[in-house]
DNA sequence: TATTATACTGTACATATATTCAGTATTTTT
DNA sequence: AAAAATACTGAATATATGTACAGTATAATA
C-alpha cells in the first residue's frame, strides 16, 4: 500500500462518511460538493489516484460504483464467516464471487473450528439431516476420517458425501438418499480432492 | 413494518447480495438481470412496495439511490441463549433444571428473532431434516400458521411436528416420518398449548 | 533538467439510469 | 362486485453520471 496524500485523504474521508449517511457511494459530483471542488474531474483524478494505490475499486462505467477496499491483514474479521453457493461446475474457494453474503459467528461456535459456511444444493444427504439451501459449516482440511461428512471436488463437481475408505486405493463417497448411488473412486485413475468436513449445519427458516 | 411477499423478499434479497458482492447498491435493470426480469419496471415496482413497507428507502433521482432500512430496534448484540432439553414428560420451561448449557450467538442469527434452543429427541422430524440431537431456534408465540414446525405441549408431553389447521376446531400435528401417525386434536375435548415455532436449526457434529 | 505526480478549473458528450406511461393478468382486499 | 395490490412486458425519455479532452500550476522525483 503506497502513501496516501491528504486532499486524497479528505476523499477517502468523504467517500466514507457519504457512504455512511446515505448507504450508497457518492458521485462525482457529490465529493465536489462536499469539499468544495468546482470541476468533477477533480474527483475523478483524485478517485483514479486511491484506486492506483489500493484504497479504493471502480467499477468501470458504473454509476456511483466505488467501494473501499477493506484493507486489514486478514479479509475476514475473526467472526464473520463467508457464504458460499455450491456450484455445479468449480470448487468453493474464498474468491469474492462466490461469497454470497457473510454471517457473524463465534469462533468457536461449532466443535470445531470452521473455516466458511457451504450452502446445500439438492437432496442427496437429506436421510443425514441435511437439506436443500442448509449452510454447512466447513472446516478445510484433508485429514478425514471414514463416516465424517466431507466435501469434495470431482472432475470440477464439487459434492458433498460420506467419506469411506475401502482399501488404500478406493475410495467410496455415499450419499444419504436412496434415490443417489455410491460414487466410487480408484485413486489411481480418478482425482480426487478433498476440500474440507462438515462441522456442523446451520438452517434459517 | 408490513408483511413482504415472496418475489419482494427476492428483490430485498437480491440487494443485499448485490451490496455485499460490489460494496454498492444496483441499479433496476441489474435486479432484472439477477431475477430474470425483462422490464425495468419490474424492479421498479418491487422497490416501490418494499419502500411503501419500509423495508429500503430510495432516494429520488440517484442512481443507485437504494439503502436497506435496518429494521431492528435492538443492536446486533450477542446474547446467551440457553439450550432446554426435549423431556418427554413436562414443559420445556426456562427453569434453571432444565436448561443443560447455554449458547453465545448473535441476536440477528437467524430470520427472526428467538428466545431459546431445544434438543431434538427422537427422530420424528427426519425427513424434514431435523435429527436426534439437533437444536431448533425456538422463537415463544402462539401464532403459528399452517406449514410451520411447531414446539406443542399436549398432556404434559412437548412435542415437534408440522402445524395444521384442518378447521376452526380441528388441529394436526403431523410429523417428518412414515413411521409415525398424526396427531389429530379436537380443541373442544383436547387441550393444546403451542410453546413456539421453529426459526432455525443447529447441529454440531 | 526533464519527467512524473499532485491538484485543480472548465467544457463536452456518450451512456447509464431513474422514471413515466401504456398495457395485460392474477390475486387479495374491501 | 369493485377496488386495490401484486407481478409482470415493452417502449420512451429526461437527466444523472462517468469520463475524455484541453488547460494551468506547483511539488516531488529521477
Amino acid at each position: 500500500m503506497k502513501e496516501i496524500t491528504s486532499q486524497q485523504q479528505r476523499v477517502l474521508d468523504c467517500i466514507q462518511i457519504y457512504l455512511n449517511k446515505t448507504g450508497f457511494p457518492p458521485t462525482r459530483a457529490d465529493i465536489c460538493k462536499e469539499l468544495g471542488f468546482k470541476s468533477p474531474n477533480s474527483a475523478e483524478t483524485h478517485l483514479r489516484a486511491l484506486e492506483k494505490k489500493g484504497f479504493i475499486s471502480i467499477e468501470s462505467g458504473a454509476s456511483r460504483g466505488i467501494s473501499i477496499i477493506n484493507n486489514q491483514e486478514y479479509p475476514l474479521d475473526d467472526n464473520e464467516y463467508p457464504v458460499i453457493g455450491l456450484v455445479a461446475a468449480g470448487s468453493p474457494t474464498l474468491a469474492e464471487e462466490n461469497v454470497e453474503r457473510t454471517i457473524n459467528c463465534p469462533n468457536s461456535f461449532f466443535e470445531s473450528d470452521f473455516d466458511y459456511f457451504l450452502k446445500v444444493k439438492g437432496l442427496s444427504m437429506k436421510d443425514a439431516g441435511i437439506m436443500e439451501d442448509d449452510l454447512i459449516a466447513v472446516k478445510k482440511t484433508t485429514d478425514v476420517k471414514n463416516g465424517d461428512i466431507v466435501i469434495a471436488r470431482l472432475d470440477d463437481e464439487v459434492t458433498v458425501k460420506f467419506f469411506k475408505r475401502k482399501s488404500p486405493k478406493i475410495v467410496e463417497l455415499e450419499p444419504a438418499n436412496e434415490e443417489f448411488q455410491n460414487i466410487v473412486i480408484n485413486l489411481e485413475q480418478d482425482e480426487l480432492y478433498i476440500e474440507g468436513k462438515s462441522v456442523g449445519l446451520l438452517r434459517k427458516n
